[in-house]
DNA sequence: ACTTGACATGCAACCGGTTGCATGGAAGTC
DNA sequence: GACTTCCATGCAACCGGTTGCATGTCAAGT
């Protein structure tokens, strides 16, 4: 049977080592201001008794837990676990631990969450909020906070700007001969597709293409595959999807129906997470999400230690990655 | 320019209220104690306030801050990201927060994460956890410890069977009448590939299956897709593959050399991981990740509520997901 | 030898709640 | 009407650290 030791408090070490429980404090977090002989004599009391500093007690007084809280909509779209972990990564290097959160993509759990969160973190990371713009700027008024794919003034964010890759996307396919494409669309609610659909019209507008929109209501496999009839009712003969997941479910419709990608029908996705383990190799809008995760931690961090919020907008740029599921239209 | 709200403590919302301090925090935690009317007055005082219960102030004086961790080798790895939903998932059920750590796979990594994680959860669940057993029961003897993929007598744990649901892949394709088939095997040192390599050996000379073995180096698509010339030279008619990874890249291999599946050949996966979301879809050998992480947390807030240590083993058996990658032999 | 100052350490208040026990008043009992 | 019982509330100690200020000591400065 495991049974479990509990707490050596500061008051003990004190005791064993002959000091007031101030010095012994003093010997774990500022050191420099006791002899060296002291601060031996603690530590050897200390390790003896084994002694771990209580994390609760010490965030009480000082207010500072060392916490951070990452808010995404889903872990389990491939388009977060990279942006997660850089997350992680970054603020280890600080000695900052993760508080991880999972909104199902549910405003009301988003709002759930970042109250929960609230008391015991320093700050807090959103991915790809749902929440509106109201209620963002209300928690941004409680706490620290850094958004990534949400673009609002005055509370610092890092975006993935996928409007330079899909500009990519669509020169891409109009040097193919594509005159008519589709959009096929993801979440209403979501930045990231706003981003894209208007990057999308923008570039087909000025390279005179054709393009409609298709929407796919979440960003998943099945409704993907749904949007299949609605995408050849439009005559077009290429489709962007809003992403990777969406243009999977998009690539198994099509196939259903006996379009060849990409000899009949050429499709890019986007954020690039399936592209290269997927046949066929699917084309797609790179995701930069690594880098958003570190970079977003960075700032956070950078301002829990100034305690200053700077209006910082930190845009990264995408690209296309061409694969297999395009080719020259008929 | 945002500014932030510093905290409202019981203290002023007691003066509002002309309450004691005591007072408030039983309106809050146990109202019953409280006659009606104080206990509105309370919440009115304290609403008007802005009043929110300090989290670490609460947790210091009960011991209690309705935390637990969850450390992970590799959340890229898509074997867990649903493992981490679900464990979210449950841990919320009873309001409890996720500590995510992720380790780099790296056993030193997952020391510094255990410790820095201690004193802020309650307990902690250690998803195939790369420790030695010893550091675990070390662990085991700080805090409650829920382990998954890992066995050690008398720590609560939840196993993944894959050998279950691999023999009923073997059983499934001697039903379609293949009487030769290839194990496309993952990384040597791997405790799944042997489980799942000794598994499929086992039943195929139950079954009087010819097995031959095809190593793919690593688990990836890229291995799985060299292996395909040696696959087809064998003179199998089905393969079953180390991973969905694996397996994907053997059927662009495949797909390449203009063998169709399930046509000419069979292809079953493990994982699960792709199998919804490829084309064609993938038959796989289910995860069961999303279970284990939801039984792995469930056992875990069981512990903190009993207080007590009991020795379970839970297994989760795996099943084939039959989909459209396997038909009968030619 | 006396002051001055730097330095090491202790004291005690504080962070913001929780909780066992004491108290006082109202209701119930005889 | 006096006595018990019970309930609502307050008091104060406590959780385990941190930190501003006071104190004591010892060496350097004059």
């Amino acid at each position: 049977m495991i049974k479990r030791t509990k707490g050596v408090t500061i008051s003990q070490v004190a005791d064993a080592a002959g000091v007031a429980r101030s010095s012994v404090s003093r010997a774990f977090t500022r050191p420099d201001m006791l002899s060296p002989e002291t601060v031996t004599r603690i530590m050897k009391a200390a390790e003896a008794l084994g002694y771990v500093p209580n994390h609760t007690a010490r965030a009480l007084s000082t207010g500072r837990h060392g916490n951070v809280g990452l808010i995404v909509p889903d872990i389990a779209n491939p388009f977060f676990p990279p942006l997660i972990q850089a997350a992680q990564l970054e603020a280890d290097r600080s000695d900052f631990c993760i508080f991880l959160g999972n909104t199902e993509e549910n405003p009301k759990q988003e709002d759930k969450l970042v109250g929960r969160f609230a008391g015991q973190v320093e700050g807090l990371v959103l991915a790809s909020s749902r929440l509106s713009d109201e209620r963002i700027r209300a928690h941004a008024g409680q706490l620290p906070l850094v958004l990534i794919n949400r673009d609002i003034d005055g509370i610092p964010r890092v975006l993935i700007d996928s409007g330079s890759g899909v500009r990519e996307a669509v020169e891409h396919l109009a040097k193919l001969g594509h005159r008519r494409i589709v959009y096929v669309s993801g979440p209403s609610n979501s930045w990231s597709n706003k981003q894209r659909r208007t990057a999308i019209k923008a570039a087909a507008s000025r390279l005179d293409i054709v393009v409609e929109t298709v929407p796919a209501v979440l960003a998943s496999y099945n409704s993907g595959r749904n949007a299949v009839s609605a995408i050849l009712a439009t005559g077009a003969t290429a489709a962007v999807a809003f992403d990777d997941l969406t243009a999977q479910g998009v690539l198994a419709g099509l196939s259903e129906k006996r379009v060849s990608v990409p000899g009949d029908f050429s499709l890019i996705g986007c954020d690039d997470v399936l592209g290269a383990v997927t046949y066929p190799a699917l084309t797609s809008v790179s995701n930069r999400s690594t880098e958003a995760g570190r970079v977003a931690v960075s700032l956070l961090l950078d301002m829990l230690q100034s305690r200053a919020i700077r209006d910082v907008r930190y845009v990264l740029e995408t690209h296309l990655v061409v694969r297999n599921t395009t080719a020259a239209a008929r």
